[in-house]
DNA sequence: TAGATTGTTAATCGATTAACAATC
DNA sequence: TAGATTGTTAATCGATTAACAATC
């Protein structure tokens, strides 16, 4: 791991990995930063500053070694052991949501749920689900270090305490409850009802 | 509605306005910029800064009017009409995050659901659920203008398509599919596997 | 070689925060 | 009044992008 990389950096490295793993399946073996710049819309001398960071060099002709760059990659910001993570309530984002939204509050509303599937009951493939109930036991022996949490506002404060008291080290938290987490856990918040309004805002915005 | 306010400002003008209507129902009616500063965790300087750009005064000494500023941040970025929003499979968010971190390319794994209910046949209330094959007409019907969008990536090409030929006008795209969007239409991206892959790069950073 | 790309520094841009006069 | 807060400008910070020498 290359500690100190910035934020943005880290963010980006993780999307070049992963566009050259979809889009390079077999293909030329090399790419240059342009190119590799306008899979993602960014600026290539976007591309070659976070690779500098990580000391990836590339050819002056050939451009970067597409192999030899994911395993940097993983090398840079991969850490050194698996970590498991654990989905806590994605199934009701939306009803957490809709619960604010479907006030009086604001000028939006959920009016609609698509779904892809008829039954809901089938799980993923390899993944377990549990009840809630055993949630906190089931974290701490399955030793799970980061948990998506995406739950109704009314459980959030509960569920997010009990997460907290297992050995958990990160939380993506997409409930918009602040959750007061101990030094060595990290949270990310992520509020899907302020990106909403937001998208709203721009969506209502005279054309320049 | 206010022009060409900053972004983060928007962002954030909806989440004051979010806490305010929460944490406030009938307590006391004035709040100090600190105050807000501190619930968001942000500074107060930004506080003042954002109400100064969308022209909200308060009083030197009572600080910030409550119920006009809940007022004022409406008429500052709810857009004139109501806007529907449908989300599209957000149930099956997990599963297509799970397709890419459990195979051989990274080091985490999804290891374990939860599931808030044992019936998740369930319908949101008063928001009614389709299947997807019935999408792209609903979406015109409703007149719904904006869309979550968090399918499994192998299906996000085709039905991202099927959206961008409606008159949607705005899309929080969880897949990290590339959508293509004409002039007119606002594409947010959550790319919740970068996400994933940072956080677990600060959980394995060494304390500070 | 000529032309194109990398690696890296410096410039630019935008967002956050510090500072403080004005106010009551 | 004295002390605290607002409103606003200027400074700071960090991230993005432009520029270009070095390279093959």
């Amino acid at each position: 791991m290359i500690v100190d990389l910035p934020s943005n950096t880290v963010e980006r490295l993780s999307l070049y990995r992963r566009k050259l793993l979809y889009y390079y399946p077999g293909d030329k073996p090399f790419i240059h930063s342009h190119r590799l710049a306008n899979l993602l819309k960014i600026n290539p001398a976007h591309v070659r500053r976070d690779l500098m960071l990580i000391g990836f060099s590339g050819d002056v002709h050939k451009g970067y070694d597409i192999k030899k760059l994911i395993k940097k990659v993983g090398e840079a910001i991969d850490g050194p052991t698996y970590q498991k993570i654990a989905f806590v309530g994605i199934g009701d984002m939306g009803r957490a949501v809709a619960e604010y939204f479907n006030s009086d509050h604001s000028k939006l509303e959920i009016a609609v749920t698509f779904r892809l599937r008829e039954e809901p009951k089938e799980q993923f493939p390899e993944v377990h689900c549990y009840n809630i109930s055993k949630m906190k036991d089931i974290i701490k022996q399955e030793n799970i270090e980061l948990v998506v949490l995406a739950v109704p506002r009314s459980r959030a404060q509960e569920i997010a305490s009990q997460i907290i008291d297992t050995n958990v080290k990160g939380i993506l938290n997409f409930t918009s409850v602040h959750i007061e987490a101990p030094e060595g856990v990290y949270v990310e918040n992520f509020d899907i009802i302020s990106r909403l309004e937001k998208l709203a805002y721009f969506t209502n915005m005279p054309k320049k």
